[in-house]
RNA sequence: GGCGCUAUCGUCUAUCGGCUAGGACGAGAGAUUUUCAUUCUCUAAAGCGGGGUUCGAUUCCCCGUGGCGCUACCA
C-alpha cells in the first residue's frame, strides 16, 4: 500500500506487571518491524494517573530483556518522537484537543460521574450520543455564556467527541479484513478531562501514532470495537491518508472454562502468566514467572509466537530468527487461543534437549550450589549429557540427579522391594570384591568383565545390577550403571556399595 | 440488552473448491533397556446445525447456535 517506512509500537499502560497476552502483541510487533527492517518503539500510555502502579514500568522493561525482545527507540532508548511517555506530553494533547474543539468536531460537557451514572439508572441503555447529548448539559446545549461562566467558576468538564450519525465506518484490518460499523452504535467518547489535565486513552493514542508516524496499529482484538472511533479521529484531524493499517490480534482464552485468559487462572492452574516474577507493591502479593519457574526465555517465545500464527507448514521449533523471517500478518488466526500450558512445558524440554550441555550445566551449577555442592563445570556437564534428556526443566536436574554427587541416605522402599531380596547382599559383596581386585575401572572395560563374571556364576544380571544400583542411588532409578560409576569413581562406587550394606543388613 | 469478531481432533493448528481431512501437544498401546526415564513405532481422536451457490463444499454466501470481546471521565 504506502511505501513508508514500517514503524510499529508497543504501548502498555503500567499498571501492573507484563501480562502474557501482551508479550505475544509485542512479539508480534517485534517480529514485523525486523522483517521489514522497520522501527519497534516502546510508548508508555499512562493517561489514567489514578491506575499507575510504581514499579511496572521497570518490569515491563526487564521482561522484555529477558524475553530477548528489542526496542529501536522510546522510554528509556531515546529517540527522536519523543517524549515518549504520555503523562510528558500534556501540552501537545491539549493543541490537539483544541484543534478539534475549534473545528466543532468535539465539544465541552459539564455532566458529573453522578449525573451520568444516575442518567444510566434510569435508561439502561443510555448513550451519550447524537439523540442524547442535547439533553446532557454540555457546550451544545447549553449557551456560551453559560459555559465559559461554567469554566470561569472551575467547573470540571471533559471534552468529548462529536460522533456523526448516519454513517458507516470502514476499518480495513489486515486479519480480518473490511470491518463496517455505523457510527450510530458509538458514543461520544470523552477525549480529555480537565481534572488531571490528560487526554483518555483514545484522543493520546491517535495522537501519538500519528506524530511517531506508525505505520501499522497490531494490537490485541479487545480493541477492535474501538477502531471504528479511532478512524473517525484519524478524519477529524485530516490524517486519513497517512492513517496507520490495523491489524487485531485474537485472544489468548483461559485453558480451562471461559474466558479470556487472566491474572488469577496462572497460579491456580499451576502455570505463570506474567514473564518475571511480580511482588505487588500494594498487596504484597507475588505472582509466579516464567523466569523464576525456570522456563527458557526462547521456549516462551517460540510457544507463543505459535498462539494465533502460524508458518504455513509443520515447523514448530524455530529460533526468534526464523520467526522474523517467516512471521505474516495473513498467516494469524481470526478465533481465540486457548493457552495450552502442557505444550508450553514440551516447548521447554525441547529446547534443553537443544541446548548445549555446557550451557545446561552453567545454568545447573548455582542449583548444585545451592544443594551444597561443589563441583567443577566438567562434571556437571557430564551429568547433564546424561540426564537433561529426561527434565521439563533445568531445576529438575536435582532431583533426577542429586545422587551423582551426594551418596544416598536412606533407599526407595519400593526398589528394596523387587531388587534387595536375599541374595542380593551377596550378589553386592561378591561384586565389590570383583571390581575391587579388578586392574581397569573404567565402565567401557569393566562392563564387559562385569557380564562375563556374572555369566560364570550363573546369576542374572538384571539381579545383580538392580541390587548394585540400590546401594550406588538409593532406588531404581538412574542411567546406565557404569555410565555413574565412571562418574564416582572406583573409591566411591565401592564406598557407596558397602555402606549400603552395612545399613541393609539389619532389617 | 446492543454492537462487533469468531467456529476443523480434548488443546494449538494445516487445508486458500476435489479429502483416504495432515502435523504437534496431551492420551492410550507396543518396542528397546540390567532400573527409571529418554527415544522410537503404532492407535484412538475433528469439519456446530440448517439452507443456498456449484459437477463438487471443511473451504464461498445467508440464517441459527455456541464461544469471545466491547459497551467507563480504564487502557
Amino acid at each position: 500500500m504506502s511505501e513508508r517506512k514500517v514503524r510499529v509500537r508497543f504501548a502498555p499502560s503500567p499498571t501492573g506487571p507484563l501480562h502474557i497476552g501482551g508479550v505475544r502483541t509485542a512479539l508480534y510487533n517485534y517480529l514485523f518491524a525486523r522483517q521489514h527492517s522497520g522501527d519497534f518503539v516502546f510508548r508508555i500510555e499512562d493517561t489514567d494517573s489514578n491506575r499507575f502502579v510504581p514499579g511496572a514500568e521497570e518490569y515491563i522493561l526487564e521482561a522484555f530483556q529477558w524475553l530477548g525482545i528489542t526496542f529501536d527507540e522510546g522510554v528509556s532508548f531515546g529517540g527522536s518522537y519523543g517524549p515518549y511517555r504520555q503523562s510528558e506530553r500534556r501540552e501537545i494533547y491539549k493543541q490537539y484537543v483544541q484543534q478539534l474543539l475549534q473545528a466543532g468536531k468535539a465539544y465541552i460537557a459539564f455532566d458529573t460521574p453522578a449525573e451520568l451514572e444516575a442518567k444510566r439508572a434510569e435508561q439502561p441503555n443510555f448513550q451519550y450520543d447524537a439523540r442524547t447529548r442535547l439533553e446532557m448539559r454540555n457546550s451544545l446545549s447549553l449557551t456560551k455564556e453559560q459555559v465559559e461562566a461554567l469554566i470561569a467558576e472551575g467547573c470540571q468538564y471533559v471534552v468529548r467527541f462529536l460522533v456523526e450519525p448516519h454513517r458507516d465506518v470502514h476499518v480495513h484490518d489486515l486479519i480480518r479484513g473490511d470491518v463496517v460499523i455505523s457510527s450510530d452504535v458509538l458514543d461520544d467518547k470523552v477525549l480529555y478531562k480537565s481534572a488531571d489535565e490528560l487526554p483518555t486513552y483514545h484522543l493520546a493514542n491517535i495522537v501519538d501514532d500519528h506524530l511517531m508516524e506508525i505505520s501499522h496499529v497490531i494490537r490485541g482484538e479487545e480493541w477492535l470495537p474501538s477502531a471504528p472511533l479511532h478512524v473517525l479521529l484519524y478524519e477529524a484531524f485530516g490524517w486519513t491518508d497517512t492513517m496507520p493499517c490495523f491489524a487485531h490480534l485474537p485472544l489468548l482464552l483461559k485453558p480451562e472454562g471461559n474466558g479470556k485468559l487472566s491474572k488469577r487462572d496462572g497460579d491456580r492452574l499451576g502455570f505463570p502468566v506474567f514473564p518475571l516474577e511480580w511482588h505487588d507493591p500494594k498487596t504484597g502479593e507475588v505472582s509466579s514467572g516464567y523466569r523464576e519457574k525456570g522456563y527458557l526465555p526462547e521456549a516462551v517465545v517460540n510457544f507463543l509466537a505459535l498462539l494465533g500464527w502460524n508458518p504455513g507448514n509443520d515447523q514448530e521449533v524455530m529460533s526468534m530468527d526464523d520467526m522474523v523471517r517467516l512471521f505474516d500478518l495473513s498467516r494469524c488466526s481470526k478465533a481465540g487461543a486457548r493457552f495450552d500450558y502442557k505444550k508450553m512445558i514440551w516447548f521447554n524440554h525441547e529446547y534443553i534437549l537443544n541446548m548445549d550441555d555446557s550451557a545446561v550445566a552453567e545454568a545447573f551449577m548455582p542449583i548444585l550450589k545451592e544443594h551444597g555442592v561443589e563441583t567443577t563445570p566438567e562434571r556437571a556437564t557430564k551429568v547433564v549429557s546424561l540426564m537433561k534428556g529426561r527434565v521439563n526443566f533445568i531445576e529438575e536436574l536435582w532431583e533426577q540427579a542429586s545422587y551423582f554427587f551426594e551418596a544416598p541416605e536412606a533407599y526407595d522402599e519400593k526398589s528394596l522391594k523387587k531388587w534387595w531380596k536375599e541374595e542380593a547382599p551377596m550378589y553386592v559383596s561378591e561384586l565389590c570384591d570383583f571390581i575391587e581386585k579388578n586392574p581397569v575401572f573404567n565402565g567401557a572395560e569393566l562392563e564387559p568383565m562385569v557380564m562375563e563374571w556374572i555369566a560364570s556364576k550363573e546369576w542374572g544380571v538384571g539381579k545383580v545390577m538392580n541390587a548394585f544400583r540400590v546401594t550406588l542411588v538409593g532406588a531404581a532409578v538412574g542411567p546406565h550403571i557404569f555410565e555413574l560409576t565412571d562418574f564416582l569413581g572406583k573409591e566411591e562406587t565401592l564406598r557407596r556399595a558397602r555402606r549400603a550394606l552395612e545399613v541393609l543388613k539389619v532389617e
